[in-house]
RNA sequence: CGGGGCGUGGCGCAGUGGUUUAGCGCGCAUGGUUCGGGACCAUGAGGUCGUGGGUUCAAAUCCCACCGCCCCGACCA
């Protein structure tokens, strides 16, 4: 492909929206395009990034026996009704009518039309185990689109789904798919933790995320610096190391103004750990519950989720005045026998703590929590805290942040029940099919890859998914000697099927130079006057700037060398 | 949804009530000189100053409303 001809605008200066690498460089190379606000148009080089990493996938799919389909983007409203996840994606859903107000969705997965298919065309346990997969585009209202295309509007997604008839089906689809991805992510050349993860809205069952770490990614990971325990810290558990204070007497302190945990310490000279905080969670038409948390942690809501609903949400200010007769920041567990309350297992005993009192500008101190409050259940609700103790096998815990790439979720029968795709068993019983749900996103990787692998030059793209194996830089492109030597060498490299852009542009050398580390091709080859007089072409590895000359008769052999060289050192 | 910031040729910006045709750098077009890490000269094209309303003799500039975009937070299969 010619440079000159093809729709690639380089830009000089970083654009003013662009604030993370990633999304930095895939707009200054000329990769994407923004078009809306988290809605992109994939320019010729990053389209092709995309189908390199789409090959990459269908390849493995295909390997565990997957097998590739399309599913409409767009779906009628009454099937997510019947899951019921309309309710529970809310907002997010872009919805829309027909000229007869007929009304749709645009999906944002794929798991109704996966059961409204499967109940439809699988009758017997003769059919199952069925993957299905697909490379699609997705679509979901996010309140804020970030990052370029990490946290996007509109994205393409590889979605995959299992279809099982027992347990036992399910553990073997979960399995061949984590290999599979495993497989992919090394091969896209990323660096990437598998971690225990949340299943949020899709189920309870077991998932997996995996997570590219990066500085200032979306999530954030616990992992343990001995053993291999790593989870998302939304459900990461860790060992803390319990506090108690003076027993005293419980009593009444006025703290007018000090709300935050950070202000009623300062003002009482303290530390964080000896505050109770409070926290009130609500769910229509059912009984509230109040959350107690030592005040150098936070609460995981993941957890409260799963041990409460997910249809629970911290209480607004009016519920917590209606309730406590105090304003957030106030308010306590003393006196609240009538509520159901559970407290962080790391309370268990303490004594002598500080908690708000229920009354507009005081606290009480002396709170022991055996004497004074009615506890129904302690339990884990903590999000592990740098420093804390693994569960496994005791060792440091670090947070990291990190982006997610990947998730693999056991269903379970979540969508085969609410939707009614069931199947017959041996013994001709009815029975629903028991389903798991894999995703990739396409444009993480080829993110993840700009914040993994580029530097202060540009993008430094991984062989197996750069957009282009060689970029040939051509100087003084109109002395005869140069044009000559450049196209005998396209022809070498093209009938060793390479894929090549060729810069001919008739501009100085410095641009050119500059441009092809701006897109970061991994092997990059110089024709100019000056080697030719010295019969000599110049190959530069993007990765490490390393320079190796060689004649005409050498080019294809270096290049092959290089290329098995930097595929090696992805795939090890 | 809360807080902050920004909308002026393709990109980055200046101009914040009164010099006739709204500037600058980059890019773009034409011609010429250059040519191994962002060269130079000459000429030229390109703008409803986000949108709508208002104030004024006069608005990119002041006021009001709306829209869009970015960042932090909330949220996030």
């Amino acid at each position: 492909m010619k440079f000159d001809k093809s729709l690639i605008a380089t830009l000089r200066e970083d654009p003013k929206e662009a604030e993370s690498k990633s999304h930095r460089i895939l707009l200054r190379g000329g990769f994407i395009r923004q078009v809306a606000s988290g809605i992109h148009t994939y320019l010729p080089l990053g389209w092709r990034i995309l189908l390199k990493i789409s090959n990459i996938i269908r390849e493995e799919m295909d390997g565990i026996g997957g097998q590739e389909l399309l599913m409409p983007a767009i779906s009628p409203k009454e099937l997510w009704e019947e899951s019921g996840r309309l309710q529970e994606i809310g907002d997010d859903m872009f919805q829309l009518k027909d000229r007869k107000d007929r009304e749709y969705c645009l999906c944002p997965t794929h798991e109704e039309i996966v059961a409204d298919t499967a109940r439809n065309m699988i009758r017997s346990y003769r059919d199952l185990p069925q993957i299905w997969y697909q490379i699609q585009t997705k679509f979901r209202d996010e309140p804020r689109p970030r990052s370029g295309v990490i946290r996007s509007r509109q994205f393409i997604m590889k979605d995959s789904y299992s279809l099982d008839c027992d347990e036992a089906g399910l553990d073997n689809s979960f399995n061949l798919h984590k290999r599979a991805y495993e497989k992919i992510f090394k091969r896209c050349g990323l660096d990437f933790v598998v971690v225990d993860a949340s299943g949020g809205l899709m189920g309870t069952g077991e998932s997996k995320e995996f997570m590219a770490t990066v500085a200032g990614g979306e999530d954030q990971l616990a992992i343990c610096r001995q053993c291999n325990y790593r989870a998302n810290l939304q459900i990461a558990d860790g060992k803390g190391e319990p506090a108690s204070f003076d027993d005293l007497p419980i009593e009444q302190i006025a703290t007018p103004e000090k709300r935050t945990v950070e202000e009623v310490t300062q003002f009482l000279r303290v530390s964080p750990q000896n505050l109770v905080k409070s926290i009130f969670f609500t769910a229509a038409g059912k009984d509230p519950v109040l959350l107690l948390i030592r005040g150098d942690y936070e609460i995981s809501e993941d957890k409260i989720q799963r041990l409460v609903g997910h249809d629970y949400q911290p209480a607004s200010a009016e519920q917590i005045r209606a309730t406590f007769g105090a304003q957030p920041g106030y308010i306590g567990p003393v006196g609240m026998e009538r509520l159901t309350i559970y407290a962080d297992d790391l309370l268990r005993g303490a004594r002598g703590m500080i908690t708000g009192a229920n009354r507009d500008g005081y606290h009480v101190r002396g709170l022991n929590l055996d004497r004074d409050v009615k506890i129904d259940k302690y339990v884990n609700i903590r999000k592990v805290k740098s420093g804390d103790r693994c569960p496994k096998c005791d060792g440091e815990m670090l947070i990291e942040s990190a982006l997610e790439l990947g998730h693999i979720f056991k269903l379970g029968t979540k969508y085969s029940i609410s939707l009614g795709a069931n199947f017959l068993d041996e013994k001709g019983n009815s029975k629903p099919i028991i389903m798991g749900s894999y995703g990739i996103g396409l444009e993480r990787i080829m993110a993840c890859a700009c914040e993994q692998k580029s530097d202060d030059r540009g993008a430094v793209w991984p062989i197996s998914i750069a957009p282009f194996d060689i970029h040939l830089t051509i100087l003084n492109p109109h002395e005869d000697i140069v044009s000559s030597t450049s196209k005998e060498a396209i022809e070498l490299l093209t009938k060793a099927e390479f894929s090549v852009i060729i810069d001919d542009r008739d501009i100085s050398a410095g641009i050119k130079f500059n441009d092809a580390d701006l897109i970061g091709i991994p092997i990059r080859i110089t024709v100019g006057p000056k080697g030719i007089k010295n019969n000599q072409l110049d190959i530069c590895i993007r990765e490490t700037g390393e320079i190796i000359t060689a004649s005409k008769t050498e080019l294809v052999t270096k290049c092959i060398e290089i290329r098995d060289m930097l595929y090696r050192r992805i795939n090890g």
